[in-house]
DNA sequence: AATGAATGAGCCTTCATTCAT
DNA sequence: GATGAATGAAGGCTCATTCAT
């Protein structure tokens, strides 16, 4: 009983791997079910049992992907109880980076989201409402303690400019990559990367929406 | 001699036009040469007789627009001698962002650029050299007048901070349209996130490389 | 042993059910092994399990349709000692009309029957000898009775008159439907359709096989 | 411009012919593309190319037969002035079964209409309005000749009671064949199986739908 | 007795490309 | 210079069937 669910879990486990790799490589279009099977060591009709479809199992490599990177990286930026809203600013960032950056399994989980991005498949409405909105909701809670509550226009565009920094290592790393070809963007450049950003977006923030008070009306709220 | 030569121009002029929107809509991939033909009103064959390729026509696409966004949409962001470097990066944001959002002819280039940064095709070395590297060196300029020489790590930094809000837009305007479904990302926008942007951008670059410190300490970084 | 062998009996009956059901609507190609398996809450592999083939299946159906047609409506047109052959000719229709119309179990009879008329699968030899011919020879009886014996020829065309226009119903119902959308071809129709082929079938025998010539002048035919 | 022009039917013409071979044997599901293009001499791309579809080509191919047909039997039963009703539906019916029995090109055509009848695809909507509705229409009239006016139950019963005779010789045929192996469906049997139908039917008409006054004013046909 | 994972053949369709004109 | 018919490779998907349990 225990070997066929073992069974069962290694297929259709090395068919979302292989998916996996090869959906970043090539993105759905480009990507063949061929491949995929080839490369899981599976038939060619095993997408079609263990995921009824291409498509089916896109869905699902995202779905795995999401897991693996909220396991490795849990979000948690802290509570407005014990930290000062920098220093959560700079964990969501740090978090944030380490989930796109890290080269660990699943290590196509940066590329796919960003081919997501720009082409989407249908399977970015799950994805929106499962990690991005909740990640954007925190982000949102952070910037309110540090430059008071905004609009809902102003609140979205200080969060993408926060965001922004972070995803484009990743969107345009073909470019970055030719533009500077001695770059090396590994682990190494994570930790100055979060102190730029983290800098960049506080000082910018507090220049574009000025807190009223120093006391910043809700004093009391952090610490 | 000179209509058949007309008309090839013609044809060829019809091509482009038609390839441009096709790939800038569904990518290299997707975009079919049936459906290029049929938009331009010509021949199925024509896109082998005119181009030799699929491949040929998506470069020959890419060197038509960078050649029509110059023209449209120059880079101009006024001389050191007349202009302070804020005004000079706010015209940078909004020429950058102009020829992104853009709607006019061709309005297909922003997003060809945006798809080639993320899959690229082996057009992105000319395009990198060409359209990219000019513009990279214009900004490193204007940010050089606003806080001084910065190494290339920080130079590359600071440019990408400002370079990202811009293109963002483009490249996750799928997530964002489902994240944020009342907002409407047109020209009206586009003033506004201009000020927004080179606002951020002013005052992150001063605090991260404030100009009076010229050993480089920089000030929001703590740790 | 008991309960295995009843289990066994079980699977297997609802795997005549529900393939004589979807056999019926779909035909045996475009019906699928998994869909017969499925309404029948078995395992895919049941069927080849139990019948060893779809094929095998489909034989099966058809002998298991032929055993509850003739329990349900026996073919019993009485006894021509004591009704006259108008009356049994009229029982002879009824029945065939009931055991093709009828929505009761097996619904799904005289539409396979009428199936593997137009496509015939192997089962048909076995279905002509076992259902086809028994009744064929019932109504040579009948048409005997009413118009005097006949060479082969002239009693196979006679029959065909009477049977072809109980099965037509079923077999261009969907001619029927479309030609005229108003007429409802449910249970209510039977008697009347009853009265209509047995009325149009006695004069017509008559005229065509005249029982008092018993040279069998046909008189109306002209030439 | 004559050659190309030629080709181009040559090669969609014994799409054509091949097609309607190939569905009249197997059916709209089991028919392949490949066997059709194999027996047409043609690239397998080629029914893509000239007919969109296999769907599209199972319609081209219901055009062609439909056309043949009425080209090579027109449906002309002659005309009420000059002709006594009797013979015109000895015509009809003698017209109806030439145009099902006819063994010339193409000769698949009765199969394919009494495959499409028993498992409509989408091409039996225009077919019932194209060719079966006008001969409806046509056998009305003739009837109306014989029996006067009826209602439209009783002229659907009554026409159905005229067609089914012939269209079963077709639907039927694998049954006829194991049951009668001696029979020879030709055209020798063409001309007494017309004269059958008529004197049958008319016969039958007559005794169901009695004319009351020979003037065929059908005041009293029993309502 | 029965299961469910896995298989491989084959189908329809699409597509960039070529070729004769 | 330009066309449109024709090609062949390949892709996604379905399906009956098998195999280990």
């Amino acid at each position: 009983m225990a070997t066929p669910n073992l069974q069962h879990t290694a297929t259709r486990q090395r068919l979302l791997d292989a998916a996996g790799e090869v959906f970043a490589e090539r993105g759905f279009r480009a990507a063949t079910v061929r491949a995929i099977c080839l490369r899981a060591g599976a038939n060619i009709a095993a997408v079609n049992y263990h995921f009824h479809d291409k498509q089916g199992l896109y869905t699902a490599v995202f779905g795995y992907a999401h897991e693996c990177a909220v396991v490795r990286h849990p979000i948690n930026v802290g509570s407005p109880q014990v930290q000062d809203p920098q220093s959560r600013l700079r964990a969501f960032i740090k978090g944030f980076l380490m989930r796109i950056l890290d080269q660990g399994r699943p290590a196509w989980h940066g590329k796919l989201m960003a081919r997501e991005m720009v082409e989407p498949t249908g399977a970015l409405d799950e994805l929106v409402e499962k990690a991005i909105r909740p990640q954007f909701l925190q982000l949102s809670g952070i910037i309110r303690e540090l430059v008071g509550d905004l609009d809902e226009t102003d609140m979205r565009r200080a969060s993408i400019s926060v965001v922004c920094q972070c995803l484009f290592y990743h969107q345009a790393r073909s470019v970055i990559t030719r533009l500077f070809p001695a770059l090396l963007m590994d682990v190494s450049e994570l930790e100055a990367l979060t102190g730029h950003i983290a800098a960049f977006t506080i000082a910018g923030l507090a220049a574009v929406y000025p807190p009223r008070a120093r006391g910043r009306a809700r004093a009391g709220v952090h610490r």
